[in-house]
DNA sequence: CACGGCAGACTAACCAGTCGGTATGTGGAA
DNA sequence: TTCCACATACCGACTGGTTAGTCTGCCGTG
C-alpha cells in the first residue's frame, strides 16, 4: 500500500525533491507552526504539487514526524558518543551538555518545531516520541548519577531534576537565540554547561 | 464599536459567564492546543452558545490574550514584591526565582499556553506580550546584576543568560511536572531555586 | 418598552487528502 | 534499432468536512 512512499526509516538516499519537502515544510512549520501552515503552501514554496508531496509522504503528519526522528537520532547519537568516551566524568557531563547547545542552535527550527508541536502528533506517534525523548534523559541522567556517586557532583538536588533543569535551558534557546546577537553557538553553550557543572560543585 | 466587550481590562468585575467562558478555554487550550479547539468546543463546554462568547470577546484570540496578561500581571506584581524587599540579594533572588516556580506550577494550564501558543497571537498583540515579558526579564536581570555588582553573585556568566538560564527550567515545567509526582511545587521550587543560587557562587 | 444578554442558524473561506490522468525512463523482445 | 510494457514521478481539479465569525431575533428585567 506504500508503494515509494518514504515511511521513516534509515539515513540514506531521499530523492531530491522529498528532500526539499521536508526542509520547506520545516521551515514554514518554524516560522508559522503546524497548523498554521497548509499543505498547499508548502507544495507552492518547494515548486512542486501536492501529488508529489503525497508520493512521498503519507499525511501532513509524516512530515512533523520526520523532523522529530531525525533530530532525536542525531542527539541520541551524540549523546552516546561523549557519554561513552574515555574521560573523567564532569569532562564528559560538560561535553555532552555544550554539544547538545550547540547542535540545538545549529538546528534551531527543528528544536522549536520539536518543542513547540509534539502535541499535534497522533497519540501513537506522540507515545513513540516520548519514548525516544526518555531514552535520552535517562542517559544523561545516568551520567549525572554517576558523578554524583563518585563524588565529584552534589546530591543535593536529584539527579533528574538536574536533568530537566539543564534541558529547560536547551528547550529555551529557540525562544531567546537569535543567530545575529553577540554569541556564538559554542560561547552560549559553554556558558550554559559552565552554569551546570557549577551548580553541581559539592 | 465595543458594546459590553471586555477588551482585556484590568481586574475588576468580571461577569459570571465570561469568567467560566475563560476559564473553559484556557483548560481546553492546555490540553489540545489553541488551533485544535473549536470555538464550538469552547461554548459546548461552557454551557452557553456562540451569542455568548462574541458578546463578551470580540474574537477567539482575544480569549488568548487575556490569558497572557493575567498570567503576565500576576507575575510581574510577585517579581516586583520581592524584588523591592529589604532583603540581602542573595535572599531576594532565591525568594523570587523560587515563587515564580510555585506560581508556574499552580497555573500550569495557563503556563503551557503561554508557552506553546504564543506565536498564534497576530503580529500587534505578539509585540505587546513580548514587551511585557521583556520588562519581567529585565527587573529579574537587573536583581542578578546587583548581586554581581555588590560580590556576592559570580560574574561568571552574563545576567541575561543566567536569566534565560533559570526562565528555561521554568517554562519547562509544563514538560515533566505533574502534580502526582513525588515533590510539591514548593520542593520543586527549592530546588531549582537552590540550583541558581549554587550556580552563582563565586 | 427599551435594552443588555444571549440563542442558534447561516455564510464564506479554507483545508487535508483523493484520484484519474500525463510524462518520463527503463528493460526486453522482435 | 525500434517498439512495446510497465513502473515511477508528478500534476491539479475536486470533495467532504470543518471553522471563525455574523446576524437576526427572542426574552426577561428594570
Amino acid at each position: 500500500m506504500a508503494g515509494t512512499r518514504d515511511g521513516g526509516n534509515g539515513s540514506g538516499g531521499t530523492k531530491p525533491v522529498a528532500r526539499r519537502l521536508l526542509a520547506t515544510a520545516t521551515r514554514l512549520f518554524a516560522e508559522q507552526g503546524y497548523d498554521r501552515t497548509s499543505v498547499q503552501e508548502i507544495v507552492d514554496a518547494a515548486g512542486v504539487t501536492k501529488g508529489a508531496l503525497y508520493h512521498y509522504f503519507g499525511s501532513k503528519e509524516d512530515l512533523l514526524q520526520e523532523v522529530y526522528s531525525r533530530v532525536l537520532r542525531l542527539q541520541q547519537e551524540r549523546l552516546d558518543a561523549f557519554a561513552d568516551a574515555d574521560a573523567p566524568v564532569e569532562q564528559r557531563v560538560r561535553e555532552a551538555a555544550a554539544d547538545v547547545v550547540v547542535t540545538t542552535i545549529e538546528n534551531l527550527d527543528d528544536a522549536s518545531i520539536f518543542f513547540r508541536s509534539m502535541h499535534h502528533l497522533s497519540p501513537e506517534k506522540n507515545k513513540q516520541v516520548r519514548a525516544e525523548r526518555r531514552r535520552y534523559h535517562e542517559r544523561f541522567r545516568a551520567l549525572i548519577e554517576e558523578g554524583q556517586r563518585s563524588g565529584v557532583f552534589s546530591t543535593a538536588t536529584p539527579a533528574d531534576l538536574v536533568v530537566d533543569y539543564h534541558f529547560g535551558s536547551v528547550h529555551h534557546l529557540s525562544t531567546w537565540y537569535r543567530p545575529e546577537g553577540p554569541l556564538s553557538p559554542q560561547q552560549v553553550a559553554d556558558h550554559l554547561a559552565d552554569l551546570l557543572l557549577r551548580a553541581l560543585r559539592p
